[in-house]
DNA sequence: TTTGAAAGTGTTATAATATAACAGGATTAA
DNA sequence: TTAATCCTGTTATATTATAACACTTTCAAA
């Protein structure tokens, strides 16, 4: 399992550089096409390791001319997120650029509640106690949600700064 | 962790009246009022071993009477919520009557997405290797979404019968 | 047993999130 | 260059959820 890079000092810039070249790739080699929308969109969401609601990014499209209704913002973000360049967190109702692009992978999230940051991890749901239990209960896991909400490393030291 | 009873056969009658009985005991225990339409909520709940909508809620609320806006159904949920009787299904924005009613867990689903029966289990978020990787990065669990997506043992029986 | 505070309900209005449907434009592959 | 496919623009509407305020019920203190 990777660690939640998000929370951690990085270089951002190259962060969302190197993401953006990841999906160029991905999607030549797949003949995919990353639109300009498409790519804006997953500009927006690598901006900031924060869920941002479609509506937002709506908002930014606007402000930038590139659509200005919801179906053109739903549509990138279909395309996204069926790509895996960008994952929905359901309990936000809100969507957050992956940190493992171009992979299929199962991601996690860490949420904090406090700076809204959010980390991605990767998981293997069918592993572990709860697999264990859809196993016994034959039940067949074909994706799963994970969520955690809660405090992050900076905002747990800003709190006991206090 | 308890086991997935929504997928076995099982006396239904009787899980409702028990669901019931206890959510009364409770309440009655810790000065809550169960009222009508809280009750009425849970028990439309308790009917089926799926989630379901506020609107679909609401609608058998009017059909009976009971409350016909929004507002209604969304506070009685809230209130179902808030003290564990009910659980929200984040990724089907609906609400599901809870198989451990009135002690404080942490629930977790698998969802059959052919006949949309859901069974709850408990976790332990803190354990396991994901809750060893919040622990390596220092964020601090508060509560989890887990939600498995897939299909039941009697949907793949059905499958395997064609 | 009044009476006042707290909790619950009824209702209107509106916010926030998401999709259906169809016309038109761009891209791709014959 | 032409047909098929994919993408975009737009209108309209569906779905999920909350704010705000008036009124009623419940409960407990006086
Ligand atoms: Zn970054
Ligand atoms: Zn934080
Ligand atoms: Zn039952
Ligand atoms: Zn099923």
């Amino acid at each position: 399992m990777s660690r939640g890079i998000s929370f951690e000092k990085h270089d951002h810039a190259s962060c969302v550089n190197e993401a953006l070249d990841v999906a160029d790739q991905f999607c030549k080699a797949h003949k995919l096409q990353l639109t300009k929308v498409r790519r804006r969109v997953l500009e927006i969401l690598l901006g900031q390791h924060k869920a941002i609601g479609a509506y937002d990014i709506l908002a930014q499209l606007k402000a930038e001319g590139l659509g200005s209704q919801p179906p053109v913002v739903y549509r990138a973000l279909d395309f996204l997120v069926s790509h895996n360049f960008v994952h929905k967190v359901e309990k936000l109702n809100a969507y957050v650029a992956c940190s493992h692009s171009g992979q299929h992978h199962s991601p996690a999230f860490m949420i904090c509640r406090m700076c809204d940051a959010v980390a991605e991890m990767q998981t293997s749901p069918k592993a572990g106690v709860f697999g264990a239990t859809a196993r016994e209960i034959g039940f067949e896991i074909e994706n799963a949600v994970i969520e955690a909400e809660g405090i992050c490393p900076s905002c747990q030291k800003d709190d006991a700064a206090q």
